[in-house]
RNA sequence: CGGAGCGUAGCGCAGUCUGGUAGCGCAUCUGGUUUGGGACCAGAGGGUCGGAGGUUCGAAUCCUCUCGCUCCGACCA
């Protein structure tokens, strides 16, 4: 992308409603425009890293044994009076009535509609196990949204909802999206931590919410330092094999958030290794039987011959809160540093000298190599002054930055910079290319 | 929903107490000089001061109502 055809509106001062780093980052950069309280509209450079964020985890999701599809925004009311949800679940779900005066929603989760499809269409144990996801646009009335796109009112998120017959299968379902979640945050430079969450009503040990540690974090949390340092499954993961030991690889070490904290267990570790912290919950799975295939009448039959409720789970990834989370997590006093894996370009060719034929040929050149080779560059071939190119393109973060000058050139050489080290190397052309493509 | 603030140019702000021609910095446009880390000079455009009503000769400023946004708390991907 040539940044004089892109539409890039970076600014120098945040508007003073922002009071985090990410938030700020954000709408200096150009990535979102708020358009009211919780609600934002996702500009060219952030509706790239959102998408490269939705990209990983459909990767990690079919990987899995996911299948996606797409249910609507706006949902009936009439299944959710089904699961007797409609009146349980209060002002934060938005209600609208269509201009027949028929009751509608816009969904704050799918829980009802995949149990509807799934009840229409599957009659049978040996259709099982399934289990169905999508990424979708979800809104929640909250009482109070802040934080720019780390709380929103409507926000993305991706939920999977898993069916099986028995609860034995449940739980190797849930211990399958225990381990996709691990990966795709490591794909997108996090460490997501496990922690035990609230299970409800429903109770038992099937429920975790994942947490990257943050300053800015909403939930205080308190972890054993193991499970930082343990590295997730990776992608060569069995998912047909037992998963057991997987997971309690990491389960086994004391990981809560404050409403679940047990301070004496806490207090039992060896101190070096007791990390209190700020976290963010990026996402969140949980197992919870038949409370809606019981209410929604969702039965197959067994081998024995007889319907019973099928067994589910949910799971969910804030995938428009990850944009703000990854900020939080990596940020420096320049801008943002983005992991190499959604950052919305691969590189950043400044070429200080627009005009120039030398600067303007070799940054042509460069263009055209990595344009070849996939690494998306974002070429500034704009008449601004280097400083301004310079500090806009660390605000941005881009992984990798190619400086082409006059002074360069005529040693043949270009500036390689990185921006999460801040190296700065000079490289004859090819083996410029050859540098930012390797990585 | 309780508490606290804020709405003046795209962004950051001053002006409001004490009513009297709507300002500053950045950004934008034009011309020129510049050019290796957010340049300089000269000029220009851009505002129903969130909205409605009221008081007044006169309202950004005072009064009433209203809409919106932010922060703290209780709740959540």
């Amino acid at each position: 992308m040539r940044l004089s055809n892109f539409f890039l509106p970076v600014s120098k001062e945040a508007p003073a409603d922002a009071a985090i780093v990410s938030h700020k980052l954000m709408l200096r950069t150009g990535m979102i425009r708020q358009n009211g309280a919780g609600i934002y509209s996702w500009l060219p450079l952030g509706f790239r890293v959102l998408k490269k964020i939705e990209q990983i985890v459909r990767e990690e999701m079919n990987r899995a044994g996911a299948i996606e599809m797409l249910m609507p925004t706006l949902q009936q009311a009439d299944l959710w009076r089904e699961s007797g949800r409609y009146d349980a679940y209060g002002k934060e779900m938005l209600r609208i009535k269509d201009r027949h005066d028929r009751e509608m929603l816009y969904g704050p989760t799918n829980e009802e509609l995949i149990t509807d499809v799934f009840r229409t269409y599957v009659k049978s144990y040996r259709q099982l196990p399934l289990n169905l996801y999508h990424q979708q646009w979800k809104f929640r009335d909250e009482v109070r949204p802040r934080f720019g796109v780390m709380r929103g009112r409507e926000f993305l998120m991706k939920d999977a909802y898993s069916f099986d017959l028995t609860e034995e299968d449940a739980r190797k379902a849930y211990r399958r999206m225990f381990c996709a979640y691990l990966n795709a945050f490591e794909r997108l430079g996090l460490v997501g931590i496990p922690m035990r969450a609230d299970t409800g009503p429903i109770g038992g040990d099937l429920s975790h919410e994942f947490i990257i540690l943050a300053d800015t974090g909403e939930s205080a949390v308190f972890c054993d330092k193991a499970l930082l340092e343990l590295p997730a499954p990776g992608q060569d993961l069995d998912f047909g094999a037992d998963l057991t030991e997987e997971v309690e690889k990491r389960t086994r070490f004391y990981a809560a958030t404050e409403e679940m904290h047990d301070a004496d267990a806490f207090a039992a570790l060896p101190v070096e290794r007791q990390i209190a912290a700020r976290g963010i919950e990026v996402g969140h799975i949980f197992y919870f039987g038949t409370k809606y295939s019981a209410a929604m009448n969702a039965v197959v039959q067994g081998p024995d011959g007889q319907m019973v409720p099928v067994q589910m789970g949910s799971y969910g990834i804030g995938i428009s809160r990850l944009v703000g989370a990854v900020i939080e997590a990596s940020h420096d006093d320049h801008g943002i540093i983005w992991p190499a894996s959604i950052a919305p370009f691969g590189v950043g060719i400044v070429n200080m000298r627009v005009g120039d034929p030398s600067c303007d040929a070799v940054s042509e050149r460069l263009y055209v190599a990595l344009e070849t080779a996939g690494r998306e560059p974002l070429y500034d071939d704009t008449d601004e002054r280097a400083g301004a190119k310079f500090a806009r393109m660390d605000l941005i973060g881009l992984p990798w930055q190619l400086v082409v000058g006059p002074k360069g050139l005529e040693k043949g050489t270009i500036e390689v910079k990185h921006r999460r080290s801040g190296e700065k190397i000079e490289l004859a052309i090819e083996d410029a290319v050859r540098k930012v493509t390797a990585g």
